[in-house]
DNA sequence: CGCAGCCTTGACAAATGTCAACAAACGTGG
DNA sequence: CCACGTTTGTTGACATTTGTCAAGGCTGCG
């Protein structure tokens, strides 16, 4: 594996604190590899032979059921992915693929297993980042459960403009359809609901949306920490 | 805390493999408490203070927005909940009610974080655990998105069979009105559900169940290990 | 240029929620 | 034990939400 991307594994809050005789450990068997847009990373119901590191690009973890298909995620850089079914050498639950171009590190999930055995600062990186990823997914089930599918766009919106810093006009950067799929609604209502928000304020050009009147947006939205904040 | 209870929480695998010095450390100022029917234990939003272990009873986890509620999962003997919140000294993210009446053991959540830190082993079993819980969550994400409401009554009924005994005949444990929370649907619709679901081989009367042919209600259900196996 | 994929729109269908009414079950206090 | 009121479950009628299908425009790319 570069040394760059060594480095940037090292210094995961899930690997930074570990001994440097574990992550040699962790590493042995581990490559990193670039794959181009839509290839499939992992496919659900195999056994977990890696965990996955998100280099660069962006992975999309998605899951099919009697032909029906849904996003459940997206992982951005840097972070991992499938770290459940790692630990509990279990199956997949979610399919993985890449959205763009994109470089993957490939750790042996042998290695997760045996150094987290042995490691105990390991297994307590690996109960912060299950115990946030826990929360990551009640939140979007309450989303999902409590909301309509017009109020879940509208604080995806709310979101999705605070990370990218608040600005009043910013972009999706991500297929619309695909954003019908995280949202669990088709791209058919997707497209209407952005129509249904603009009496509060939304005006939406291709992939660029722009909030004219936030006020109102989030009265309408009712955004909530316990659902919204990423980091509580 | 009564030596039996003592007992049953040392006994769950989250607690087995701990040294005996790290789970006193753990009970030092832990309690258990008998609740009547229907008391509200935790509520979101609140710090998490105790982790909680129901003893006996059951217990509802449910959240709350803009008026209106739904139930997320269900406790039942001998388990823990809200462990996320407590490691990552959060708020909740759910409140908790007893469905009838229970003991519960209270952990004092600085005495969990203290130990995780100190004992490895302990760590280790919260990574099982975690990885666990969100396994869980990710299928019912799954169930959610990927079903309509009758899909997933009939995957209910079949799971719930198969947790009974596998007879043909078994006991809903719950009130009409919570399951229909539980599965995203109005009681209503449960109702309907309930009817939708005859031509398929089902008979109900009142809370009891009886699934008179279960080659054809499976042929309508379609569950699948990656959603409805509790174990995987 | 021409094709393929995405997005949008309209018309329609299906699923789900709401409201109201009523029956059945339950718990409480007389 | 019964009377009473409360809660739950069911049903019907209807509204709303959401999905489906088909068509057409737009864009990007070979």
């Amino acid at each position: 594996m570069p040394d760059s991307a060594f480095k940037d594994v090292r210094n995961l809050a899930l690997f930074s604190q570990m001994a440097d005789e574990s992550f040699s450990a962790l590493m042995r068997g581990a490559f990193v590899q670039n794959f181009p847009a839509q290839i499939e990373l992992i496919t659900e119901g195999d056994p977990s032979d890696f965990l996955h590191v998100v280099l660069s690009g962006s992975v999309d973890l998605f899951s099919a059921w009697n032909g029906r298909e849904t996003s459940l995620a997206t992982i951005r850089p840097i972070s991992t992915f499938i770290l459940a079914a790692t630990v509990r050498d279990a199956p997949y639950l979610m399919s993985a693929r890449t959205l763009e171009k994109s470089r993957i590190a490939l750790i042996p999930s042998q290695n997760v297993r045996a150094v987290f055995d042995n490691d105990g600062s390991f297994a307590r990186a690996m109960v912060a980042e299950l115990a946030q990823c826990y929360r990551s997914v009640i939140k979007a089930q309450k989303d999902l459960k409590l909301r309509t599918s017009l109020e879940r766009l509208a604080n995806y919106l709310l979101r999705h403009q605070r990370r990218a810093g608040g600005a009043r006009s910013f972009e999706l950067e991500c297929e619309k359809r695909r954003l019908a799929s995280v949202l669990g609604m088709t791209p058919e209502n997707l497209s209407r609901a952005f129509r249904g928000l603009q009496p509060y304020g939304l005006q939406v050009d291709g992939t660029r949306v722009t909030i004219t009147n936030a006020a109102e947006l989030e009265k309408f939205a009712k955004p909530n920490p316990l659902i919204d904040d990423a980091t509580t």
